[in-house]
DNA sequence: TATGAATGAGGCTTCATTCAT
DNA sequence: AATGAATGAAGCCTCATTCAT
């Protein structure tokens, strides 16, 4: 009695649905930020709060999303590095750098981050742990060929690049404060020969 | 004869309120960060919202009452520094310190002072100057020594230094994190001889 | 067999809330003025906040709900008066009368009703458009029978009647004050025959 | 032991402070309309808020104030009109013209002239007094020559003529609105003849 | 007398989230 | 599954007026 084909049409609807409303919230993220009110995101992708909450059930998840969808953008990356660099001191600052690139696509995208390293369930923490891996891979080559100090976890890396990215903000126009600062990340403030942790 | 304290009157005792608030806020500060609402410190303080906007016109400035009711601690670090530390990038290194734990009293402090390095007029620009002039002076005697990279000035260190304290935030009980990020600042994370930019 | 009103739910429940908040604020208006506050509208009526607010943005739009509300009122005098009435004067005068009571219901409303005029935007635009059609439709026929001078237009009768009601306010228990300026309003101060505008 | 001659100075220091908070106070209304706070004109005038309110116990008080020293302009128009205009219709009409600026100076002006004229108490009622009594005489003279109808008191045509400069309001940038509603007021909407009373 | 600090109620508005339909 | 209405706590801030000094 029911119209049975009309009773389904969930399965995909649903799932083009979501994919609408993580690319709506792409675009109101990259206008007004990550903090902007989960209504607007809802008006902007047309459907109402309930569905998107029943999608994301926080604002974190929706970064969440919105970020692994970004993710194939990063394996890209990583896929040319790891193919055309055969410098792995190199290939690691490209590396950080793309990553930097992914941090810095909204204002205030940082905390969330920072808060996923902390909070062990939080939904951005797979895409963390994804990429800290990634970046565990390319130290760990740069270590090898005695690029990098021995000490530092991919971790490590990525938080500082994160702290970099935060510190420069997405206000600046030209792109030298972050360079700057990822400069002194990479080399230090110190002069080698007399820190207090020489490296390995 | 006549009274030459009378051309300044009530003063005293707005002060005396003035620097109850400033206390009460820092308390407000250190339970529940920076971002606690003003309603709730003026409560705390036990005044009407009207005085603690009369004293204070912005979060801002409250903010930057309480960091500079904090400064003679710092001053006296500085001092401290100067005269019982002979080596410049030691003398650098602890005063790095003292600024991080300047920075770090208040979950949620990195941010209004990140935004005080952008926005000229802000109540806090002053007190970060001041840190950032005494950072210079550090920071030139241990280039002056060899110890630091000549391309650097004491507000990127500055900078960095709030940096690895957002990043490492106010609830990691222990200051690992922040100490590992700290080093990395200092040392970088390149091992040296290849670096791009081989000091001065 | 399928349910066609299903394609738009909730909205029984919605209108019966708007109304109801309508309702409460027509009494609150009465009770206190149209300047009653927000806050105290929402709580008569046992809503938050937002639902006031998701219904009626902006205390104008609270107003012209109200207005709204009352202007079948309205239509019925002007029904009333166009069947009951021959002499096209008298229905003009009658007309203007009820117009008078429209805008003398709550005190303050005449100041909200000003604004309308000036602003295109208003929400309350409307109605006042409206009145002032019937308006012009009451002059033009006052004017044809020669009863009313040419140059009139309907707005500016009702900018009068709104300034009159204004001046008389809803404070005066009898309404002595009002009819006196309503009649001056008619008649002028002058005597006629040496006015500066003798008519059409 | 106190210094006798400073002790006193008050007499003429608090007059000519008085004077200057008016002067101020005239600014601020022009600039700001009639509602600008009482701390703004405070502070326009360098006193505190209590040397303001001991001058001048309520806004209304200093309203008053400022149209009691914009009396004496009054006056001379009164003066000029009627050392001047042999015809008594077309002095009430200058007349009226010169009450319409007077209350059309500041922005909101209208509504505490309105409440003066009901509570007897207020400090704005003896400068509404006088101006009605004015009104009266040039309305008696006009009356006496025939010019205006005999039913009317100056009340009215005060009352009239704030309503009209209440609904032209202190935006219109031509003075057409008011000047519309004026004639209307003089000349009345109905065509003579016919209306319900055609005067005396 | 002048000062200006203090009051503190009260206004407006936003928003994450829940829930009835 | 989708909708969007409802919640209601909070936040921020202003201002007329009083009062201690």
């Amino acid at each position: 009695m029911t119209t049975p084909a009309a009773s389904r049409p969930t399965r995909t609807d649903a799932q083009r649905n979501r994919a609408h409303i993580i690319a709506v919230a792409e675009e109101g993220f990259a206008d007004l930020g990550v903090e902007v009110s989960m209504d607007a995101i809802a008006k902007r992708a047309g459907v109402g709060a309930g569905t998107l909450y029943r999608h994301f059930p926080s604002r974190e998840a929706l970064v969440a999303a919105v970020m692994e969808a970004r993710s194939p953008d990063l394996e890209r990356e990583r896929v040319a590095i790891e193919d055309g660099e055969s410098d792995s001191r190199v290939a690691l600052e490209r590396w950080l750098e793309a990553v930097s690139a992914f941090m810095r696509a909204y204002d205030g995208l940082p905390d969330p981050l920072r808060s996923a390293l902390r909070e062990q369930g939080s939904p951005l923490a797979p895409t963390c742990r994804d990429v800290i891996a990634t970046t565990d891979r390319f130290l760990a080559a740069a270590q090898r060929d005695g690029h990098a100090r021995k000490g530092i976890r991919g971790r490590d890396l990525y938080l500082g690049t994160l702290a970099v990215v935060w510190a420069a903000g997405t206000e600046s126009a030209d792109g030298s404060v972050e360079q700057g600062l990822r400069e002194m990340l990479r080399s230090g403030w110190a002069l080698s020969g007399e820190g207090a942790a020489p490296a390995s």
